[in-house]
RNA sequence: GGGUGCUUAGCUCAGCUGGCAGAGCGUCGCCCUUACAAGGCGAAGGUCGCAGGUUCGAACCCCGCAGCACCCA
């Protein structure tokens, strides 16, 4: 026996990381240099992140595109890389110097900062991990951060220029404020979800005492900030109050009454209390009435009112405080129950307060007009391109950019300030400096800005500050702008947007020519994961397995809420009862493939891995068939055999299938990729060739040549499958490839570096497809007579064939001997129409009869029923032709293929069911 | 309130330029057949959300409605 022997079912375990370190050693994954470039910039994950479904499902989509590409003969790069994550990050560093008993502060800036450092160090890698457990072929060589020197360079060089062009500036604004992080938010980092509250209705008395307006809030508290009530300007029930005041209650401030288009009169009373400090929509109401902004609130949301009696109490406090009060007093109208958005913060769980605070802007503006135009003129593809209208309707309405952040771990803002909080923006301290000293005619001190900037604004310029911008690096040659950029939709505004406009303004050019949205992966009841509803897969487990005890504990620990332990443990339980078997990357990336359909969400389905692990397996034997079969190739690979008419027609196939493979590779739909050659290498070539090979291999009479050119058939049709499934999984066609690869001729140590299949035009033979498939249908309709009739299927049939052509007269003979043997008949003849035969049970292909005599096997009954069955379809199909055709609109109005192809259709319907109506009688004159 | 999608077999989803509705899983038969029982062979299963319109012809194009999801406010 050979060296090359397989065990007999596949296990993803003993291979997966001894090809990784492989490729990674061999340096496969770094671009050759040869050909055309092809770049895509991962994604950068959260240093502190572990790999989620989102990330795998991405990452399985880029890296079958890059392998694709690298395979195709591209010089490929895979940027590799991580983002530093500002406030996560910073999180869990914090999270760890509790357990010290330790603050940031106790450690003052710089320590802390070293501290992160050293935490990146140690486990900064987890995500890198697992990214090459999915068999990623990023090049680590070439991994960055977000806070490298270099990159950090790149973001204070664009800072500084974006600052003397006016765009980026200081101001006081309302932003959304984690009182408990002490930081301001991006609009991302807050998450509004629907929470209980109430709807207090609050008496205003007119400032003449001649009555009351009644104003609805779900915030009482923030009447102490209140400036102003408005109405709405057609609103009849206050059109004469407009332009007079209201004293308001507890602080007793006269405010006035205005009218104004925001308020929705149908909302509450209609009557709405204006706290420009304190609410967006108010604020901005506020800069149309030139009213005062009045800040109540403490950095700790605890109110700040000197002179007030709530001074120093807690929001939720001063609430209680302030509802109490205006009880006493009789100004309480009603309290309802009210359903109502609460922002928070995404790390901290806090209640985002609007807040009045110095921060600093980008001006969006003058950004994003050449932004939309890279789009709107085609530099820059969306796909599907239905995103590009939410693009577009982001730019459109684009807001001012707030980057500051009030937190250590980042990239510091270049800005200095001196005594007079003169601002001096330079690339570093010295050249500040010497600015200053400039302006002041001498030397003064100064000091930095605290803050550090927003995550995403280094994110912004991620696809060229990774291949060495600033510079005029060989890599920004070669491999900017770059191929693609693969994303999900949620991020098109906060980070895709960003990247377009920085890219056009920095280097002139669109970062990447394709941006591909892909949908949110969700779980089987197509709910959003999360760790809080405790339904989160790591898709690590799906490639390792695990058991139930284990996946709960996973589920269960750490939650914020610890009462839904129940409720995620009961779940599980019920969804999986076994916990989760093993499936192996290259199942977990084919089911990703198989369900990257465009623009939609994604379920994950355990049915549908296990069933692409099942692939696995049939790859896998069907590769042990192959190498059982073609051992003479192992030493003689370069002779020439002959082909007979199955090996033209599966080599036809094959060329049809690369050219559909790298059409839909082309559009990006991988579920065609994955349907395409799911269904190629398990219904046509081991469903049919690995049989029809079986049987010319045992066939005495075929020539030593015919079975050389089977052998080697089998293993270039199994080699070119590999190739083409490569991209989608990598590590099981490499390894079974190894194996082949002798046979085929191929030296190399890797499939990842052989050419991908094209399609060869030459090589299609339309003569041998439609015998192979004329051979198919013989046989299935054997088979099916066999089925319907429960006819065991060890047993074995004669079988007949009348009518029909030539052609069919003729593969009665050429194929003879592979219909018998594949329908497991025990003697096939073709008979005249006039022949004496026996009664049979009978099927129809065309005009062709295949009939299986009944003798004492079949069961007159049930070839009975199963005739019936048949003419009824027949009739059914025969109503709906016919009355097309009688329809004398149609006969004159469509086109005349289609008119001659129903007429066609009608004339073989009648003469089936003519047949099978004649067939039917004379089984039913059979004595039973 | 504004916007974007979605609704096709029991489940998860394809369905191109309008021309007889497809796949996987599940279900039901019959088979442990020397590559594979993680398998083989066969079968059943559809009012394409509802209601209109355009058309010789609509799952597909247009209008309306309902339900679901997401985004923005």
């Amino acid at each position: 026996m050979s060296d090359v022997e397989l065990s007999k079912n596949f296990d993803p375990h003993s291979m997966e990381a001894m090809l990784y370190q492989e490729w990674e050693a061999g340096g496969y994954f770094e671009p050759t240099g040869i050909g055309d470039a092809y770049c895509i910039a991962i994604p950068p994950p959260n240093v502190t992140g572990s790999l989620h479904m989102g990330h795998a499902f991405q990452d399985t989509i880029m890296d079958a595109l890059i392998r694709y590409h690298r395979m195709s003969g591209k010089s490929t790069l895979w940027q590799a890389g991580t983002d530093h994550a500002g406030i996560a990050t910073q999180m869990v560093v914090e999270r760890q110097l509790e357990v010290e008993g330790i603050s940031r502060h106790d450690l003052g800036r710089e320590q802390f900062i070293d501290r992160v450092w050293q935490w990146k160090r140690e486990s900064g890698d987890t995500i890198s991990r697992q990214l090459r457990r999915m068999a990623a072929s990023l090049d680590w060589s070439r991994e960055r951060f977000t806070m490298d020197d270099a990159l950090s360079h790149a973001v204070r060089q664009v800072f500084v220029q974006l600052y003397e062009e006016d765009l980026i500036y200081r101001g006081k604004r309302l932003v959304n404020w984690d009182p408990v992080l002490h930081t301001a938010l991006s609009d991302l980092e807050v998450v509004s979800e629907e929470e209980q509250g109430h709807l207090w209705h609050i008496r205003y008395p007119l400032s003449d005492n001649s009555g009351h307006l009644v104003v609805a809030t779900t915030r009482p508290e923030t009447m102490l900030g209140d400036t102003a009530v408005a109405v709405h300007p057609e609103d009849e029930r206050y059109r004469d109050l407009i332009g007079s005041q209201v004293r308001l209650p507890l602080v007793e401030r006269m405010i006035p009454i205005i009218s104004d288009d925001y308020v929705d009169p149908a909302f509450g009373t209609g009557c709405l209390k204006i706290t420009p400090g304190h609410d967006f929509n108010d604020y901005e109401v506020g800069q149309r009435h030139d009213l005062p902004v009045i800040s109540i609130l403490t950095p700790d949301a605890a109110i700040d009112l000197e002179e007030s009696e709530y001074h120093g109490l807690d929001r939720y406090d001063a609430r209680k405080q302030v509802v109490s009060d205006l009880e006493e007093r009789g100004l309480i109208e009603k309290i309802e129950n009210h359903t109502l958005m609460v922002p928070r913060g995404d790390r901290s769980g806090a209640v985002v307060e609007p807040y009045l605070t110095d921060q600093w802007y980008v001006r969006t503006k003058p950004l994003a007009e050449p932004a939309i135009e890279a789009v709107k003129d085609g530099r820059i593809r969306f796909v599907p391109d239905n995103w590009s209208r939410t693009y577009y309707e982001w730019m459109n309405n684009i807001e001012d950019w707030c980057i500051s952040r009030q937190i250590w771990w980042g990239h510091r803002i270049p800005a200095w300030y001196d005594d007079d909080s003169n601002i001096f923006v330079a690339l570093d301290e010295s050249s500040a400096l010497k600015k200053a000293t400039l302006f002041h005619g001498r030397k003064v001190s100064l000091y930095q800005d605290e803050d550090v900037l927003d995550t995403w604004f280094s994110s912004a310029l991620w696809p060229f500050s990774t291949l060495g911008w600033p510079e005029d690096t060989a890599a920004m040659k070669a491999f900017y702008p770059t191929s693609v950029l693969v994303t999900g939709f949620d991020i098109i505004f906060f980070w895709v947007a960003r990247m377009i406009m920085f890219g056009l303004k920095f280097t002139g050019s669109v970062p990447f020519h394709d941006v591909y949205v892909h949908g949110l992966v969700r779980d089987a009841d197509g709910q959003k994961m999360s760790k809080s509803k405790g339904n989160v897969l790591d898709p690590l487990d799906l490639i390792d397995g695990i058991t139930l005890p284990a996946l709960i504990e996973k589920r269960i620990s750490g939650l914020m809420q610890p009462q839904m332990a129940k409720r995620i443990t009961d779940d599980t339980r019920r969804q999986f009862p076994e916990g989760i078997p093993s499936y192996g990357t290259d199942a977990l990336r084919f089911t990703f493939a198989s369900l990257a359909t465009q623009g939609r969400d994604i379920r994950f389905d355990l049915g549908r891995i296990e069933g692409y692990r099942n692939f696995c397996n049939k790859l896998w034997n069907a590769t042990r068939f192959v190498l059982i079969n073609t051992e003479p190739l192992e030493t003689n690979p370069g002779v020439t055999g002959q082909l007979g008419p199955a090996e033209h027609w599966i080599i036809s196939r094959l060329q049809q299938v690369a050219g559909d493979v790298s059409h839909s590779v082309s559009l990006y739909r991988f579920d065609q990729v994955a349907q395409t050659l799911h269904s190629f290498v398990w219904d046509e070539f081991c469903s049919w060739y690995l049989e029809i090979a079986k049987i010319e291999l045992g066939d005495d009479d075929l020539s030593t040549d015919r079975k050389l050119g089977v052998r080697q058939t089998l293993v270039q049709i199994l080699d070119a499958s590999l190739r083409l499934l490569h991209p989608i999984m990598p590590f099981i066609t490499d390894a079974l490839w190894r194996r082949i690869a002798r046979r085929v001729g191929t030296a190399g140590p890797t499939i990842m570096t052989q050419p991908y299949p094209i399609k060869q035009t030459e090589l299609i033979d339309q003569g041998s497809i439609d015998s192979l498939q004329w051979v198919q249908s013989v046989v299935s309709a054997v088979r099916n007579i066999r089925g319907e009739m429960n006819i065991d299927p060890r047993r074995s049939l004669p079988a007949l064939l009348r009518g029909g052509d030539n052609t069919d007269a003729e593969h009665s003979l050429t194929f003879n001997r592979l219909i018998v043997e594949l329908a497991r008949l025990d003697s096939l003849d073709y008979v005249t129409e006039d022949s004496q035969i026996p009664e049979c049970a009978t099927a129809l292909i065309g005009s062709l009869t295949v009939l299986v005599p009944m003798g004492a096997v079949i069961d007159r009954e049930a070839e009975l029923e199963r005739l019936s069955r048949e003419i009824g379809k027949l009739n059914e199909d025969l109503a709906r032709t016919h009355s097309k055709l009688s329809n004398q609109n149609f006969v004159d109005k469509a086109p005349v293929e289609i008119v001659a192809k129903e007429r066609e259709r009608l004339e073989s319907t009648r003469s089936a069911i003519a047949q099978l109506e004649a067939q039917q009688s004379r089984v039913e004159q059979l004595s039973s």
